[in-house]
DNA sequence: TGCCAACTAAACCGTTCAGTTCGATATTAC
DNA sequence: GTAATATCGAACTGAACGGTTTAGTTGGCA
């Protein structure tokens, strides 16, 4: 029984992903009351019933895609492979982790709609935002080691300036290129990121007089 | 015969009121694809042949709701009243309008649903997107002449600033509360906008001595 | 050769959808 | 009273939906 399941399973694996690719294409574009199985199919290239034999439903066929595109691509972005954590000047450091992170969204923009479309599902399939709170939180994680780390750094809330630096660079993100933001108030992405590393890495725990 | 039309529109208004409500409670529940018209009207104590009436058809219903929202709701989060730009202590101006914030999105979970179906539909509706960013100008450019003009702060960039500030709270309100974030990375608001308000503060263009 | 799992195309099922039509009713204006 | 307006409820249309079924095809393996 298990023999057959992995045969089957192996032998439809080329399959399996044309459905997920297919069902990518159509889940991004149109969120999950949008899509229609038998656009699905078409996009995959794929017969109804092949379909049917791989996911049970609509609702699993989309759970199993987000699941999916959490670890690859959610992980892709959020991850700090760029971030050098040797290196000895962390302004550096940062501005090319800002600078990667930037690129990959405005590269592919399947990850502004995959962003988009869990941040809007999350409503009704509360899973999903855990998934993708879940893919982002070891990046976050590890940006807050980082900064706490940093010797020539003193935070004294390395996790809340992770969650800035994050934050900042994801609203503004979804502003400019998801909002046509960039056609209302332009900016340049230069500035926030300067912006934010500046207050980032001057913002220790041994201010200067304050300026009262 | 002004008159007449007077009378008609104020006959009807409540009506037209009563659509929109449902329409809030639909789309904001439902999205655009998952919304039922026959629900609207439901929800609305309201037969099919008013709605349509009132409304052409489902696309400009939607869009006269997002419309009114991004008129009422974006505004009042985004708005600055809370800002008393007359404050000598840009410390305390900066963490009340922030409380503030937070506090309205966590107050009204509508809000909450309003952005995320602003940024989700976006995708298909570009102007929402436009509709959104316009409704939040304002308040932004107000925040960026309030840290420009504040007298004890000298900031290199309060644009940039203001996107730091913005984006830093909307993000982590997505997160937490929109995305289950609170369950699996919980983070005090408080700390976030003491961060904030610190990093911020501190990055004025005659830094100390560098820590290197 | 015969078998069997995987696959296809297409018809089909019941449901839901957006939108229309129509006759009845209540209000208001003149 | 009468005409205009706004609403109602309910039936209806045609299309699309998710999902199933059927009949037939392919290709590897014993």
């Amino acid at each position: 029984m298990a023999k057959l399941q992995e045969k089957r399973e192996s032998g439809s694996r080329s399959k399996t992903e044309a459905i997920l690719a297919g069902a990518m294409q159509e889940f991004l574009a149109n969120g999950y009351s949008g899509a229609s199985m038998d656009r699905i199919t078409a996009a995959a290239g794929v017969s109804k019933s092949t379909l049917y034999a791989h996911f049970k439903d609509k609702e699993s066929l989309f759970t199993a895609l987000i699941e999916g595109i959490a670890q690859q691509k959610l992980r892709l972005i959020f991850n700090l492979q760029e971030l050098d954590v040797h290196s000895q000047d962390p302004q550096a450091a940062l501005r090319h982790l800002a600078e990667m992170m930037l690129l990959k969204v405005t590269q592919e923009p399947q990850v502004l709609q995959v962003m988009r479309l869990l941040m809007f599902e999350s409503g009704r399939f509360p899973h999903l935002g855990r998934t993708f709170v879940n893919a982002w939180k070891p990046g976050f994680t590890a940006l807050s080691q980082y900064l706490a780390s940093c010797p020539n750094l003193r935070l004294t809330d390395p996790e809340a300036a992770a969650r800035i630096f994050m934050g900042t660079l994801v609203h503004f993100v979804i502003i400019q290129e998801g909002m046509y933001g960039k056609e209302i108030i332009p900016m340049d992405a230069d500035r926030i990121i300067t912006a934010l590393i500046e207050s980032i890495l001057t913002s220790d725990s041994t201010p200067g007089p304050p300026s009262s």
